[in-house]
DNA sequence: ACCTGAACACCGTTCAAGT
DNA sequence: ACCTGAACACCGTTCAAGT
């Protein structure tokens, strides 16, 4: 297994990101260090420093990781409802709440306070966008086959978007008085087709 | 329009809470140091500590207050729609949006990363709860006129704080590749109109 | 690509002793 | 209800000198 053995590890970076998402799991992203890192790997606090060259771009690699993930996790969502628009907004939507209850650590760093902001990084922002993409994608489709009311497409990506979000965060965070992962994905389910029915342009 | 002489503020407190905010406007939550408002406060570094007791009491102190805020803004909104239960619902919508967009500082510290979960502060849990209770009201009403669908009453609560919460939380982070207030306002309105159809039992 | 170890300027928090 | 000043254990980050 072992492809070096000069050293402690293998794979210092794989590590770093993996033992900093099981902190913020754990603890919280505030209190995440780099010297924490590195002494629970059992590595000079500097060690670090040969893969990231600071802090926040440690968790800007980690950010990248999750909005591939999420877009790749939205893209079979969508795949799996190639006929029916409003089935698959609301399978889009559902798929991104899980994501965000599954994989919360990951979540918190992609969506929690930056230094600077997105735009600062353009790989981030190029991710992120295509994450987002798959969103707009079928909402253009649904209002294509007049399924979905005529409003700018980015306008109602941007209405879904911060509908999940906003449940994941708030789940994440336990601000819903709810716990279990049932109730979660059971309002995850409302509220999608909550939205899905506004975005209608059909009679109930 | 000095109370006392004997030191360098009347209410060093109120001075506090004041220059927290103001840091968080400028910076972000992450660099907000107790010490830091010391210094711009000229005073001692540990003067703080006479009016909180750690910097975690500092940042609750702050939610309570906006909470309080937010609470009142709803309620105002709530009550400029005493009629249509609809149009009641899309109000407090906007209006919490332009709450959290108008007080950025306060409504990070509301919802952002806490050592400790909201539970763990009764008073704050209280105040939390009776903005959230607008919502639900809001709600119950048009639910009991037949204008909203049979669903628990909560849950429908759930979809639109987290709707209202996920336009409010990318907006101030700058997530949504727009701006200006006025675009926000714009999607606002949308976000609002969208879910206020959705829950309606009435064909469009 | 790591190590040790020192260094600097920052934190939060707690003292002790003052006014 | 503040002050000064020391102290402790922590940070992020940067060196210098090693393997």
């Amino acid at each position: 297994m072992k492809e070096k053995e000069a050293y402690h590890h293998g794979d210092l970076e794989q590590k770093i990101l993996e033992e900093a998402l099981s902190w913020i799991e754990k603890e919280n992203i505030v209190s995440l260090s780099l010297r924490g890192i590195a002494r629970n790997l059992g590595v000079s606090h500097n060690a670090p420093y040969r893969h990231f060259p600071d802090k926040e771009s440690l968790l800007i690699a980690i950010s990248i990781k999750g909005f591939s993930q999420l877009r790749q996790t939205l893209q079979q969502a969508s795949n799996n409802h190639p006929d029916d628009a409003q089935k698959r907004l609301e399978a889009i939507g559902v798929a991104y709440i899980e994501y965000a209850v599954q994989n919360q650590a990951y979540y918190r760093v992609m969506f929690g306070e930056r230094q600077k902001n997105v735009r600062s990084c353009p790989a981030l922002q190029q991710v992120a966008n295509e994450a987002f993409a798959v969103l707009v994608n079928a909402i253009k489709t649904g209002q294509t086959k007049e399924v979905f009311i005529e409003e700018t497409t980015e306008q109602l990506a941007r209405v879904c978007w911060s509908l999940v979000h906003g449940v994941s965060m708030l789940a994440i965070d336990d601000q819903l008085m709810i716990s279990d992962s049932d109730s979660i994905l059971e309002l995850a389910q409302i509220a999608t087709k909550v939205v899905s029915q506004g975005l209608s342009t059909r009679a109930k």
